[in-house]
Formats: C-alpha cells, sequence, structure tokens
DNA sequence: ACTGAAAGATCGCGCTT
DNA sequence: AAGCGCGATCTTTCAGT
C-alpha cells in the first residue's frame, strides 16, 4: 500500500473499476467533486501503479472460447532451472490466463481458456513434452458463476 | 461466436486489451486503416457484445489485499434450493472474485482475494455459517506467475 | 467500405481564489 | 486544495469518393 486512501479515492478506483470510458465530468459528478481534483487523483493513483492499466473485457464465449480449465500441477522436480522452463512455457502459451505457484501439497494452479476439449488436450500434450510434470489434473468449468477483477476498494 | 472476425478486427481487440487508453488515432495507425472504420468496427464490437467493457486493473497488493486462495468445494447436497443460496453468498461477497461450478469429484472452485489469513477465516466462517459445505480445500497462492484476461484472438 | 473534413465533446493544465 | 476557463486534442458524424 504505497499512500493511504481516503474516501473520494476510494469512490473514484470504484467508478472507473464499473466502467472506465466514463468521462472525466461524469466521475466528478459521481464522486461529488469537480474536474481538477479529480483529474490529479486519477493522476496519483495511476503514477503509484496502484492502477497498472486500462483494458477491455471480452467475451470468451464469442470469440469461441467456450472451455475453461482449472489445472492443478504436482512436480517432482524443484530445482530452479526445471522452475525457469516451466514458467517460460506458461508466460509463452497465451491460453493460460492464471499461473499460481502453491503453498503445500499441489504445486501450480492455472487457469487455462480454450477452444474446447480437443484444444486443451493439445496443450496439455505440448506442456508435457516440454516439461516434465509429475501430476496434472484438469477441473472442467462447466459454468462461470461470477469472474470480476473488480477489487474491494 | 457471433459473426466472424477478420484480420482488423483481431488487431483492433488486441490493441484494445493490450491498452484501452489509447486514441482512436493511435489505433488506426497501428492497425493500418483509418479512423472512422476502425470507429464503426469498435462499434460493432462494442454492440455485438464481444466487448463487454472497459476497466481499469487494480494492483490488489497496494490495496492491501496480499493474500490469493483457490478454493474447492465439495458439497453433499444438490438440491436446488441450497445452490441458489451458495450462489446468493458468492455473488455478494466481493473477496470473491471467481466462482466456477466444475464437473466431476468437485463441485466448485473459487478465487477469493483478501488481506490476509485472518481475512480469509472470516470469509470462510462466514461462508460456512450460511450455507452447509462437506468439504473445503484452501489453496494458498505463494506467487502470481501469470495474470492476464487478454483472450487470444 | 474507406477517406477527409468538420462540429462537438473532453482533456490537460495554468491561472485564480 | 478546489474552481474556472481556454487551447489543444480526440471523438463522432457525415458527405463524398
Amino acid at each position: 500500500m504505497v499512500t493511504q486512501l481516503d474516501a473520494i479515492d476510494r469512490k473514484i478506483l470504484a467508478e472507473l473499476q464499473a466502467d472506465a470510458s466514463q468521462s472525466l465530468d461524469e466521475i466528478a459528478k459521481k464522486v461529488g467533486a469537480s474536474k481538477t481534483p479529480v483529474w490529479n487523483r486519477i493522476r496519483k493513483l495511476r503514477d503509484s501503479g496502484l492502477i497498472k492499466s486500462q483494458t477491455v473485457i471480452l467475451d470468451p464465449d464469442k470469440l469461441g472460447l467456450e472451455a475453461c480449465f482449472f489445472v492443478l500441477v504436482r512436480t517432482s522436480e524443484h530445482e530452479k532451472d526445471w522452475q525457469d522452463r516451466f514458467l517460460t512455457a506458461l508466460l509463452e502459451r497465451e491460453e493460460v490466463l492464471e499461473a499460481h505457484r502453491l503453498a503445500g501439497d499441489i504445486d501450480y494452479i492455472l487457469k487455462v481458456r480454450v477452444k474446447n476439449a480437443k484444444a486443451y488436450d493439445d496443450f496439455y500434450q505440448a506442456l508435457i513434452s516440454e516439461v516434465k510434470i509429475f501430476n496434472m489434473t484438469a477441473l472442467l468449468s462447466m459454468e462461470e458463476i461470477k469472474s470480476t477483477l473488480r477489487l474491494p476498494v
């Protein structure tokens, strides 16, 4: 936490998270301040890195990416070299939307978006041919109940 | 997939995903077309729902949300009423960033962002007091290797 | 379907209180 | 720090290829 946020900063962040295409005037009106202070605050939030970027959210189904898997990965290898190769493989593959290194029994979890089960298998085969993996369990999402990157501010 | 995308649509989507704050001029130049057609395409993409929304991405650590858990949920109840209450609970809780209903052994997976382990326990206690859950396993993320909502277009 | 132009909105910033 | 206001820029529309 770089700096303390006040109530107005939080309102601004909430508005931007809800819809970043709003004009400065609209945001200013909603948070109950005028343009200049709001503009200065947004700039500060950007510069501090708290606002990392601005993007559009696409509908994966409409892009034909209808299958979502969560993949639990266990490895027997814990050397630096193996880890580097594994990480590189994950970063390079655009079907991998998230990858986390975990504490405990399971070493990694991935979120993977692909066209269908066949495409997942292609991904799986490609990955295990690149790096040795002890065990990989895929959990198939049947329904996305909730998906947000809206953080409580 | 509502409509077939051509190469220019894909380039536009890639640019918008990379940085939605770019001006129309910049995008037009990068995709090698002029403003008006780009503007018309973007509007079509919006109207079709392929572009769902525009938002800012915040840094969770800088907001003090330093703990990320993936939660595997098994339930013994499969009635509609139970499911409704569970879904409502998930949708209401802002620390739940993602929730998927799964095929197979594990019924649900959640992604939960909170301040610390204590905050996770608060969430956990609140949830199990609201709805009966057979088994819940939390996987603690040690490191976010990759996190993107950038879909391959 | 693209180009170019032009009206209107919005931004970014300096000046003032 | 907040408000005003102006020039510059960007968005959006439209007539003409």
